[in-house]
DNA sequence: GATCGTAAGTGACCAAGTCACATTCCAGAA
DNA sequence: TTCTGGAATGTGACTTGGTCACTTACGATC
């Protein structure tokens, strides 16, 4: 019933059996909507979340009302936010959002720091996790200080368009996941259309020419 | 002898006997002097590193040659990179370097994992220190992506500004730091010189105006 | 078909990064 | 001393990116 998420997790799966139930035991399975903040500035979580379902967004908001997207929490990655809140009280100044409906193990702090003290396994997804979290927010950071917005456009369309190209954002959506401004997607935007490499709509964006984007997207600087 | 560094450390003195003995008997001490690398995309280490004394400073370079620093790790610090490289094999473009000499303890991957699983005032350090460099990360993702250059460099004069204000650093030196290029910083500290904030000298900036600086530094935006 | 809220477009301007140089300073060598 | 090479800094022209204050277009619903 309540421990079979435990078999979709290798190692998980693979922890010897006292842990193993102890873990399904002591979790509890939450289901969320879309939409929802699951931590922020403020809020203190109270368990250990690992995402089973549906996916987690991660993001920064400036006083200026600017956002950017720092990384995405998918299924079988623990959110480490919140453990690192649990862990070090740290006031955060990023926030979590559940980006579709999501189905996550709740596992309580005394819990989580059994597991981590017995099983090695554990201990292996709770660190691959954080070095994963670092490596993805270090690569935010050289986006962002070093390279040039039309490559990370390029890079986000070919990313998010579906297998018929299409793209159901608007441009403050796209200029939020990217940490820049409307108006900017918008010239940016319009720039790659006028060269026929997109096709614009109302709340949509439509890749035509993979190859043109990857070609800007891959170029360095 | 060896182990009397653990004294320093509150959360590794109040360890239980035997887990500390352990740990003071598997550490090496190493000495290392000003300007060496100790980890970089290619390199693995081999060794959980605890800075005892000194810095380390951890930072990013681009294709371009422009880099940016991302944290600091001081006495006390556990290195974390060094940590994530050795349970996640993934490679960084990340760089540290030691900022002056430094001694730190080295303890082997096998002793690390031992001490996590025995020792809850160990975890403790660990994942307390891995949520402080997420925040780090998280803090320069901030500056980089929504703060105005003045105010970063604002920032960056007060602290790095000794009792009398003098800070031996060229103009690239502190772009290197801020992540921009030579000429911006040149232009505003010129800025700055202008306004009476700062006196420039070849090589050395000395800040005359602290309240001026701490105005700029403090308003948002 | 009118209305209203959301999405997108626009132009002027400022801030920041790039490029290609020209200067200036200083430490040693001649 | 004077010379000189390298490092540090200065400069102007230009491109890119961000801000502001709007206007215009779209589409759902009344």
């Amino acid at each position: 019933m309540a421990d079979d998420w435990i078999e979709r997790f290798p190692d998980l799966a693979s922890l010897p059996e006292p842990d193993r139930g102890m873990l399904a035991a002591r979790a509890s399975i939450l289901r969320l909507p879309a939409g929802r903040t699951i931590f922020a500035p403020g809020l203190k979580p109270e368990h250990f979340l690992l995402v089973l379902d549906g996916t987690v967004r991660v993001q920064q908001v400036s006083a200026g009302g600017r956002e950017i997207v720092l990384y995405r929490v998918h299924a079988g990655d623990s959110c480490i936010m919140t453990t690192a809140c649990l862990f070090s009280g740290e006031d955060y100044s990023a926030e979590g959002v559940t980006e579709t409906a999501v189905t996550a193990a709740a596992i309580p702090k005394d819990a989580f720091e059994d597991a981590i003290a017995r099983s090695p396994g554990f201990r292996r997804i709770v660190f691959a996790d954080y070095s994963h979290r670092i490596s993805d927010l270090m690569h935010v950071v050289e986006d962002v200080a070093f390279a040039r917005l039309d490559r990370r456009l390029a890079r986000y369309l070919l990313n998010a368009a579906g297998p018929d190209g299409a793209i159901s954002a608007t441009h403050q959506d796209i200029a939020s996941e990217l940490g820049t401004a409307r108006e900017v997607i918008g010239r940016l935007l319009k720039e790659f259309d006028r060269k026929g490499w997109v096709a614009l709509g109302r709340g949509e964006v439509r890749v035509t020419e993979r190859e043109q984007l990857a070609d800007v997207a891959s170029r360095e600087g």
